[in-house]
RNA sequence: GUGGAUGUAGCUCAGUUUGGUUAGAGUGCCAGGUUGUGGCCCUGGAGGUCGUGGGUUCGAGCCCCAUCAUCCACCCCA
């Protein structure tokens, strides 16, 4: 129990953090270079804010949030998704009185759900994510899905499908959820036992499911995509021409919905697939309604999700994970205490000079010192002992070529740096 | 939250059928073979409360119950 990670929490150790690093990396370079800034929200928030953006009706909310009340008996929660601390914060900072749009990012955002574990999906899990207010025109919507592809292809993924969805806006919802009603109505009995309970909740919902007497309910049911307003459709019209513009393939699908109340017109995924099956790797989409809701201007607003761990999965799964950097450029072997002394003050040199070097510390065999250069993969050894100290020089063995020569101490750092 | 599978060395796994002395292998780790040199080879060493707790039994890694964890499928989503 002591010794043991909580049930869902993952250590990232020192031979994985790398690869965390360079997707962190990468979401910095991309969206520098689609002029995002990074903006970096709590890990917890008012209980209330969660209801009223994500959705009191959302699964979500109702029963996978860390909440509890703090020692001032405020309920807190910790985050279960990134965009309504931003909203809250754009807010809050009174961005919506600045220039807009505008354009963020966050990395590496430590999100918490309270779900049964399993491969890619965590109790705490890490995303980065991206959120733009003020730009209702669909040219932003497929810019935010271009980055999103993006970003995955530089993260060495292939077998990429972007799905994309528009679930209308409140007032073509309303129609259509009213369109639905009536057409499940007399087919309540036939469906499986929670949808039942979604037919009076969200009945959207019932279109995913999976089992077979729903499926066969739903059939002929109306679909969304046919019955948006004007506005949204043309809205939809408009990204499609945008992502074609862009060169971006797409799928149209029907089942996207997004579980999080805020979402409207565009909703989209990026799924991956692998050997071992398909993940989504990002999910997003608009949310024209949010900042209002929570007090604000009208202002639209659209972003997305990226699951780390998924992202990861993936890379690793189709063996695109990036090439982790040696340890050491340089690892320095002595033999003797004389020469020792003289080891610490090379390697610190070495490090005064922009090069990555160590020496032993735990007192071992000249072999053993090799051994351990050896695993670290360090290209290039520095053999140090009374007789090179004497003659002041030190040998330098290029590891992968088993070839060595000796330079001179003074000239060794010069030879090095080229 | 529902259903199913699995927990033995750091890692991958034998051993459980039919309970029986001191629980094994490969790999990894440490050391020696070479008191000045890594990878290959040889030798040796360390490392296990057999997930945890209870029960049955003269005796449990093996049988029974509970519990925890992991994995898979749902649900949901990143």
């Amino acid at each position: 129990m002591l010794t043991q990670a909580p049930k869902g929490t993952q250590d990232i150790l020192p031979e994985d953090s790398y690869f965390w690093q360079a997707a962190e990396q990468i979401m910095r370079e991309v969206c520098d270079l689609f002029g995002y800034r990074e903006v970096r929200t709590p890990m917890f928030e008012h209980t209330e804010l969660f209801q009223r953006s994500v959705g009191d009706t959302t699964d979500v909310v109702q029963k996978e949030m860390y909440t509890f009340l703090d020692k001032g008996a405020r309920s807190v929660t910790l985050k279960p998704e990134g965009t309504a601390g931003v909203a809250r914060a754009f807010l809050e900072g009174k961005l919506f009185a600045g220039p807009l749009p505008l354009k963020m990012y966050y990395v590496n955002c430590p999100c918490f759900r309270y779900e049964k574990p399993q491969a890619g999906r965590l109790r705490e899990f890490h995303q980065n994510g991206i959120e733009v207010f003020g730009a209702k025109d669909a040219s932003c919507d497929a810019e935010v899905i271009a980055l999103a592809l993006e970003l995955v292809k530089r993260c060495g993924i292939k077998d990429l499908c972007l799905s994309i969805n528009s679930i209308g806006c409140p007032d073509c919802r309303k129609k259509y959820f009213e369109l639905l009603t009536e057409f499940l109505e007399p087919k309540v009995d036939q469906l499986c036992p929670d949808c039942k309970g979604r037919f009076a909740r969200n009945p959207l919902r019932i279109l995913d499911c999976k089992e077979e007497k729903c499926q066969h309910a739903i059939e002929g049911a109306p679909s969304m995509l046919a019955h948006l307003c004007p506005d949204c459709q043309a809205h939809f019209d408009q990204l499609q021409q945008y992502l074609s513009a862009l060169g971006v393939e797409y799928a149209l699908d029907s089942r996207i919905v997004r579980g999080l109340d805020y979402y409207t017109k565009t909703v989209f995924e990026v799924i991956a697939r692998t050997p071992s099956g398909n993940l989504t790797v990002c999910g997003g989409g608009r949310y024209d309604g949010l900042v209002e809701e929570l007090g604000g201007p009208s202002t639209p607003g659209i972003g997305f999700g990226m699951g780390l761990e998924r992202l990861l999965m993936v890379q690793k799964a189709q063996g695109a994970a990036p090439e982790v950097p040696c340890l050491y450029e340089v690892f320095v072997c002595t033999l003797g205490a004389q020469a020792r002394l003289e080891g610490v003050k090379l390697v610190s040199e070495l490090r005064g000079a922009g090069i990555k070097a160590d020496l032993d510390h735990a007192a071992r065999s000249l072999k053993a010192q090799f051994k351990y250069a050896d695993k670290t993969g360090a290209p290039r050894v520095i053999v140090l002992a009374d007789d090179e100290l004497q003659r002041g020089v030190v040998k330098l063995r290029d590891m992968r070529e088993s070839a060595e020569r000796e330079i001179a101490r003074d000239e060794l750092i010069q030879f090095l740096k080229k």
